[in-house]
DNA sequence: TGTGTAATTGAAAACGTTTTTCATTTACAC
DNA sequence: GTGTAAATGAAAAACGTTTTCAATTACACA
């Protein structure tokens, strides 16, 4: 389950943010993909509905979704900067295919014994760590099996 | 043991690239730091002993050295494009310092069991993983402390 | 239900990074 | 040496992102 859209509402509210047309609609834009999506894909998306906006504040409210938690970058396939809906809590890592960029989530890592291994290996004190997986999904595969 | 520069002067002649000047320039820059740089780092560093040098060649150098799986990038800190000598042959990861970027390398991997599980459950082929720890290095721990 | 104010917006311009273009130069096979 | 294709550097274009600023707007409070 996805933070809902209130569920967001109200964590804005909470931060000091006002809910602004432009803003919903970013919302709306991210939420309603499953993909991963660019700034540039989410302006387009959300022109559609909302010809006035501006890159900018597309920019300035995945700033403001980024810093609360709310959506998550995405790194794979050498694009930089996609985000996605984050699921409420959890940590949890993506599955990325490489031909058509669909996205499966999951959350099992369990890294603790490699890190201590690291950390004693290396001194560093491991505070974080970022993990995907490429490959090809169901459907690209269906599509052209290799 | 890093990839040598004959070894690399070798592998670019053996896919026809020209070995220039400016090439060994960069090939040097990358070989000399143990840190990962950026395009702009690198000319930065280049320039002081090859003036002329444009930033141009710098970049066509990287995407070719990068091309032939000489350099790797690094994705973890905001920053998305910086490249690394690469050991050969072998399959590694990064760790890398939040405070001052330092990297340690690391091998050890085995997602046999996980990626089993994850074909399974979302159908995608897995070919490959991105996997970078992120923490503090044993300098900065020991200059702060916390 | 108004009203004031600080936050938000969009346009334009600035900015940094990367790519393209093109005439000149250069490494290397012969 | 010489010829040729590849590589270079300068300039400009093309991106993606951020800053600036005047005008607008959401919302707390009366």
């Amino acid at each position: 389950m996805q933070f809902t859209e209130k569920k967001i509402e109200s964590t804005l509210r909470r931060e000091g943010y006002k809910l602004t047309p432009q803003r919903r609609a970013v919302l709306n834009a991210i939420a309603d993909s499953h993909d991963h999506l660019t700034p540039a894909d989410i302006y387009d998306k959300v022109r559609q509905e909302h010809p006035g906006i501006g890159l900018v504040t597309v920019y300035r409210t995945l700033d403001i979704l980024d810093k609360l938690g709310l959506i998550c970058e995405v790194h794979s396939g050498g694009n930089c900067r996609s985000y996605l809906m984050r699921r409420p809590q959890e940590h949890h890592h993506h599955l990325i295919c490489s031909e058509c960029g669909a996205v499966a989530d999951f959350t099992e890592c369990d890294f603790s014994e490699l890190e201590h291994r690291l950390s004693r290996d290396t001194g560093f004190e491991i505070e974080g760590h970022l993990l995907e997986f490429s490959g090809r999904c169901h459907n690209c595969r269906k599509a052209t099996p290799s």
